[in-house]
DNA sequence: ATAAAAATTTAGACAAATCTAAAAAATATA
DNA sequence: TATATTTTTTAGATTTGTCTAAATTTTTAT
């Protein structure tokens, strides 16, 4: 292991990444949630986590991660990626399936490893999920993608991203046939309930809830 | 998982595995000495798995698979060598870098991902140091080799698998230009210390210790 | 500003896997 | 057979990650 951290330890760092918004603490409850694991483990956790300097953090503050561990936990979300496209691309595993072998996977610490299975995918920029995938000094490329919830009536858009990644949404989108790439483009906006009236690609149409067009990240399609 | 298994309880399976000859119990000293754990930590897990019927064990006699046993031991086996054969074949790791990678690989423990990976490779029969692959119903061929050690001189034969598997070994073989496929024929056998004189391929000849020879499995090439 | 509610931490316990040291059983040796 | 040696098990601790219940701190609402 590079990081010299347990299975436990990279997945509370890679929790706290995704929960870390601007430079706002992350407050223990969130991480207890995000987790399933009870709050009174989190703030063990937390307390061990800062003796190894991967993240700062106060009692009845939150905390945040240090530049250690960002780089931490953009190397396990690298890991995390390469595997889903790997088992999306060559073993033929639907978007939806990829997800939780990927959290076992990302988990094997083999620098050699990853960077070997990278050239071997001719070196992916986003993942199944339209996710991107940090290159192997940790840069990643910050997307500047909306929701669809936000978008104008008409305007043609491509699907680039899901954000929740439950296996029920991707069931969901898989049924109504959107992936990434889908070109889509909103006709009606429901007051009521804010649900879309979507079509897709140039005949078929469906509905979308408030929810779901929440998690449906997209660009413009010129 | 569908073994119900920890990480720990499936090296010491597949450790008894390894170990078993014939019907003959294996002692908790060689498991001991195998898995680098004190004998009383192996005492302790032979009894854990007795309860979740993986192993027969009584006190002071040793302790062998049942049949549920050896078939998770053949399928953390199968995992193992089908690793070890994507690094080696499709990521291009050297033989002798594959077995660390694989031993962490191997726990993984999605069904699917195993079978979709082993098609991916096209059913591959053997891992890259010549080892059989157990199948997906944990079938194995048992190949009829024979060690270097003892085939009569002169006798053209093929490496097809090698005993030991250390970083050592390898890197000793590595350094002959002997691997899986090479053809060799035995020249001169020293009574001194049974050293072998071999000749490889047509040309280069070199001096193999009896440790090493006790560690190169060969076949009759016709 | 005070009381109620929510969030967080502390305290104490537990299961898994490990260790060392001591006791017990099996095996080898004289 | 009696004794010495080796092997194995038991006893008691330790580390990691978890839990529940109780105490404390912070935030919200009256
Ligand atoms: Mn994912
Ligand atoms: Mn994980
Ligand atoms: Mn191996
Ligand atoms: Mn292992």
């Amino acid at each position: 292991m590079l990081l010299n951290l347990s299975h436990t330890e990279e997945n509370y760092i890679k929790a706290i990444y995704h929960l870390e918004q601007d430079g706002k603490p992350v407050s223990t409850n969130d991480l207890s949630e995000l987790l399933k694991t009870a709050a009174a483990s989190v703030t063990d956790m937390l307390k061990k986590l800062k003796q190894k300097k991967m993240v700062h953090y106060k009692a009845y503050y939150g905390c945040n991660l240090t530049e250690a561990g960002r780089k931490g936990a953009l190397m396990i979300i690298r890991r995390h990626r390469l595997w889903e496209y790997f088992l999306s691309k060559k073993l033929g595993f639907s978007w939806d399936e990829v997800h939780d072998i990927a959290e076992e996977l990302e988990h094997v610490g083999s620098t050699s490893l990853i960077d070997k299975l990278d050239a071997f995918l001719g070196y992916p920029r986003f993942d199944p999920h339209g996710d991107p995938i940090p290159d192997e000094k940790g840069h990643i490329v910050q997307q500047q993608n909306k929701l669809l919830s936000e978008i104008p009536l008409h305007l043609p858009v491509e699907v680039v991203q899901i954000g929740d990644q439950s296996a029920h949404i991707l069931e969901l989108l898989s049924d109504k046939n959107i992936r990434i790439g889908t070109l889509l483009e909103v006709r009606k906006r429901f007051t009521y309930d804010q649900s879309l009236e979507i079509k897709t690609g140039s005949k078929s149409i469906t509905q979308i809830s408030k929810e779901l067009s929440q998690n449906i990240l997209v660009k413009d399609h010129e």
